[in-house]
DNA sequence: GACTCATTTAGCATGTACGCTAAATGTTGA
DNA sequence: TCAACATTTAGCGTACATGCTAAATGAGTC
């Protein structure tokens, strides 16, 4: 690969939430009021700890967890901050960004400048 | 692997938003009205057709476009109402799951009712 | 200090994702 | 019918994801 040498933060939280292990912690999280150990999540699941570990660690580059040691206990704390980031991205999609309403300057993408960098030329040909 | 040999509808969406090039793809289908053809599609990017065709069936596999021929093109047809399956798991993170309004207390254990299928039982000791 | 608990790090195996090029498919138009 | 066009399918290489087990780390306990 060589297509994202840099992920961009949309790459890594969408990334985060294609798995359902990853997903079922955030919902667990969630649940949990926002806290629980590592170990407490890693018995939601069969997989092994290690597989677990390297999931939060996903998560927490994608900045939807943090965690905090206490004693010899690891907390982890979800951070819905960048799930909102999720939302406003998929907010694009409700109205008729053309014809429709006015455009509101959410991030959206922003790989290089714009939302999709668009440039549509109808009738488009390559040599 | 062996987590995933039926990937559900959540994990073929966020795993369709995860790279860039499909959320532009999205982006710039909307942006364009809601139908662009594979040709117009493929010269947004530097990649080959090839890898934008691929590109297109994954984002058809997950339901997020439709393809329609016409002629010797085809045109893509974007489909957002499985966009609006992903703001709706986003959504449960927007209020508190337990009661209902905002996000407060700090309870484990609890029910399972959610898209994340959450059967949290502590106290399990993995032999 | 030695032992145990809680968790991560290291390292391995396998499957999938994503880029490519070459060939195939199906359509239009002469 | 043949050539050109629009797009997909086939097949390849490399990198990354995800599972595992074994070893390492760091914190409390005796």
């Amino acid at each position: 690969m060589e297509a994202a040498p840099n992920p961009d933060a949309y790459d890594l939280l969408f990334a985060a939430l294609a798995h359902p292990a990853r997903r079922r912690i955030l919902i667990s999280l969630n649940f949990a009021g926002g806290t629980m150990s590592a170990g407490q999540i890693a018995e939601l699941f069969g997989h092994a700890w290690p597989t677990t570990t390297r999931h939060l660690q996903a998560m927490e580059a994608a900045g939807l967890l943090r965690h905090e040691r206490v004693g010899r206990t690891r907390l982890y704390h979800l951070d819905t901050s960048k799930l909102a980031l999720g939302r406003g991205w998929l907010d694009w999609f409700e109205r008729d960004p053309v014809h429709g309403g006015p455009r509101r300057s959410n991030d959206l993408e922003r790989e290089n400048h714009d939302p999709g960098a668009v440039s549509i030329e109808h009738r488009g040909r390559r040599s």
